[in-house]
DNA sequence: AGCACGCCGACT
DNA sequence: GTCGGCGTGCTC
């Protein structure tokens, strides 16, 4: 860190700095010329002393000259971030309607985003690149001539300054590298006095032959070699679907394509993004036994703030070749970045649902046009947006049809009609019916696995009572008490909200007070009560809540201690269960009333996917799903495992109704204690758009309630826009949102939030 | 967004 | 007489 003396800068001149701040997109500071753009610097910021990234000099400033100060630290151990970095975010910015620093900062690591970080990770930084170049020394030199005796040194030296946490001139790998390879001898001297500065080692280079045998690839089928080499092909900007079935073998093309490009030189980096978290560790196993030589780096939230930074600086740096993580890790900062793989692309968590409400397969499209790289979208259900540019042309489509291991057939889907069970008076045990059971029962027979699959967490999702129809409402929001049985507690699934279970109704008094319903818990107890013998797991958000507690019970399901299992979309994702044969949908109906044009295509995504899960590992696989509407497009193309007939479906649905992919849309939403004045503030706004020359081509909807109108005592309301160009509706809303948020319409005690391309409404 | 300043109620 | 409520305004 540079700390400017008393005297003169060499030569001022002005830097304008993105801060994280609504205020404005930069200001501007007085810095001498080693501040260049894409640098950290730590700036004042009225009272507070802020980190902002520098993104441009300029000669002279719009503000007056005795208002600007001078920027107060630049960090000088970090490569500036690339300009290919900084158009990323600054597309980001224009599109969702943020300010520069709102998107730049908070993408970077937190140790980063902070003065009082700087230091600390810095020291971090060193000590860690000593002890990883320490333990790879004696590997490296094994190929070298150098004494044994000198070795032990130098490794010694090494872990020394790693606890002494001296810190000595920094010299990049690349220059390590070149210098060791021109005389090796030397590099006993230069290692050991610090110079190497690597914080993950680049084992392709200090890591001679590795000791064990690399995992072997296994060998492709036609149609998975002919996607590897269409990626492999593309020399600029190639959009790829890769469409294939679960158990179709795309993360092999994925493995494939990653080592093709990875090959081409030492330095190129691969990107892939996959949607959760508690995917990432089978995944990063599965990567690094691959590529057992190249440094991988993993991106996700769960991990510590030092953690992040450090696999965030690999990346930066370009030590790590490969970079795994969720959708956060589309801004991370990649210098040789080659290909782009967005993993399960139709994924609802790639769309960021609060702050900066971005899509990061959508961003990972854009990077990779900007970069001319390519760029992979895999998916079993393509999202309807992906699959109409591919239908377009826009996008390649690279199709898997059969699945990887041959003997893997596709499991036969079957739907239990629960009108026709009640005609035939056959009860429903706990919303179990009689051939699920029976389904179970003869998994248990032969020893296999069953897997119940249940959207919906919690005992029952409301309390009622029989005499006088209350019902357990949260005080605070719209929404039912759901309640938690083991726990004793009903439970506000919006707000948060406890309260014990009461044991009468509080209305009436009457002590018959019954759960309505079923979740999760319930099926869980159900089961337990029919099958007394069996094992049984649940795994949710409540029974996953300690950290590590979902991989424990994964583990253990894997193990084949558990005979069934019960779960909510956690369990529909990533895991290949080799001894599962029977997949239960207990209840898909609640979809059925949605609102929600997507609806039908969310439900299919996550009944193809939760379907996948049977019958992977050469045991034929079956499942059952029960519903009231057997006839529901969705349900019916799932038996058929017909995608391409419900995408065309859906398709003619939306054009029809000039639905996306057919328009695009922006919803601006506003909440205030009163539904009223949020409403207000909605038809305020809309009036202020009567004099944008864009308006006509902009339809501008009524304003109206939320579906889930309070939460937390806030009402909501929301009012949609739509328009058939994307350019058309993004200029309207920039210009439109600037009349609003400076004229100001009767904004008080109003907070709204703009969602681009919102996934519900 | 932070973090100030600023002007009105219940506390030692 | 002060601590503190959050309304309005600024940050190069």
């Amino acid at each position: 860190m540079t700390l400017p003396d008393d005297t003169e800068p060499r030569s001022a001149g002005i830097v304008r700095v993105a801060l994280d701040t609504p205020a404005d997109d930069c200001f501007d500071y007085l810095a001498d010329d080693e501040v260049v753009p894409g640098d950290l610097v730590v700036v004042p910021f009225g009272r507070r002393s802020v980190v902002g990234v520098a993104v441009a000099r300029a000669a002279e400033s719009a503000v007056p000259a005795d208002r600007i100060k001078p920027v107060s630290a630049r960090l000088d151990w970090l490569a500036p971030l690339a300009q290919e970095w900084r158009d990323l975010a600054t597309f980001a910015a224009r599109y969702y309607q943020r300010c520069l620093g709102e998107v730049m900062l908070p993408s970077l690591p937190p140790s980063l985003r902070e003065p009082e970080g700087w230091p600390r990770l810095g020291q971090r930084a060193r000590t860690e690149a000593y002890r990883v170049v320490a333990a790879h020394i004696p590997a490296l030199l094994e190929s070298i001539p150098v004494r044994a005796r000198s070795v032990r040194a130098l490794a010694q030296a090494l872990a020394d300054r790693a606890d002494d946490g001296a810190v000595p001139e920094p010299m990049s790998l690349a220059e390590a590298r070149e210098l060791c390879t021109a005389a090796p001898a030397r590099l006993v001297e230069w290692a050991a006095a610090g110079w190497i500065e690597a914080i993950s080692a680049d084992r392709t280079l200090l890591g001679t032959a590795p000791s064990q045998a690399p995992s072997v690839a296994p060998a492709l089928h036609e149609e998975q070699l002919a996607a590897v080499e269409a990626i492999g092909a593309a020399a600029s900007f190639a959009p790829f679907l890769l469409h294939g079935v679960t158990g179709s073998g795309k993360t092999e093309v994925y493995l494939h394509a990653m080592a093709q490009v990875l090959a081409r030189d030492p330095h190129t980096q691969v990107l892939m993004l996959v949607p959760e978290i508690n995917l990432t560790p089978q995944l990063q196993s599965r990567i690094a036994a691959r590529f057992p030589n190249l440094p991988l780096a993993v991106l996700h939230s769960g991990l510590a703030d030092q953690e992040r930074s450090l696999q965030w600086l690999a990346a930066h740096r370009g030590e790590a070749r490969i970079v795994l993580g969720t959708r956060m890790a589309i801004m991370a900062s990649m210098p040789n970045l080659a290909l782009i793989v967005v993993d399960e692309e139709h994924d609802t968590s790639y769309k960021q649902q609060e702050g900066l409400r971005y899509s990061a397969r959508d961003l990972a499209v854009w990077r990779a046009k900007r970069l001319e790289i390519p760029v992979v979208l895999g998916s079993a259900t393509p999202s309807m947006e992906t699959w109409w540019r591919a239908e377009q042309g826009a996008y390649r489509k690279l199709v898997l049809r059969q699945r990887a291991q041959a003997e893997a057939a596709l499991p036969a889907v079957r739907l239990i009609d629960l009108n026709h069970e009640r005609q035939r008076q056959r009860a429903l045990f706990e919303g179990l019916s009689v051939p699920l059971l029976e389904a179970i029962d003869a998994r248990l027979a032969r020893g296999e696995q069953s897997l119940l699959f249940l959207n919906r967490r919690g005992y029952a999702p409301v309390l009622a009572c029989d005499s006088c129809g209350w019902l357990s409402g949260c005080p605070r929001c719209s929404a039912y008490l759901v309640l938690h049985r083991p726990e004793r507690r009903l439970r506000c699934h919006h707000c948060g909200l406890e309260a014990p279970v009461p044991h009468h109704c509080p209305d009436c008094g009457n002590m018959d007070i019954a759960p309505l319903g079923r979740g999760t818990q319930r099926i869980e107890e159900a089961l337990a009560a029919r099958f007394p013998q069996a094992r049984i797991a649940r795994i949710d958000a409540d029974s996953t809540r300690r950290k590590g507690s979902a991989q424990a019970m994964f583990d253990e399901v894997h193990a084949g201690e558990v005979d069934i299992l019960v779960g909510t979309q956690m369990i529909a994702k990533g895991h290949d269960f080799q001894r599962v044969t029977l997949v239960g949908i207990v209840h898909p109906d609640a979809a059925m009333f949605s609102h929600d044009f997507r609806a039908a295509e969310h439900l299919f995504a996550s009944l193809m996917q939760v379907s996948g899960r049977a019958g992977r590992a050469g045991l034929p696989g079956e499942v059952l799903i029960q519903t009231r509407y057997p006839d529901a497009a969705a349900l019916q193309a799932l038996v058929r495992h017909d995608y391409d007939g419900f995408a065309a479906g859906q398709l003619r649905e939306r054009r029809q109704a000039g639905l996306p992919p057919f328009c695009y849309q922006v919803l601006l939403t506003a909440e205030h204690g009163q539904l009223e004045r949020a409403l207000q503030f909605l038809l305020a706004v809309r009036r202020l758009a009567d004099g944008n020359a864009l308006a006509p081509e902009v339809q501008l909807h009524d304003p109206v309630p939320m579906s889930m109108v309070r939460i937390a005592n806030r009402e909501r309301a929301q009012m949609l826009l739509e328009a058939s160009s994307r350019p058309v509706l993004q200029r309207f809303v920039s210009e439109w949102v600037q009349t609003f948020s400076d004229a100001g319409a009767d904004a008080r005690g109003v907070r709204w939030q703009l969602e681009i391309d919102p996934l519900r409404i």
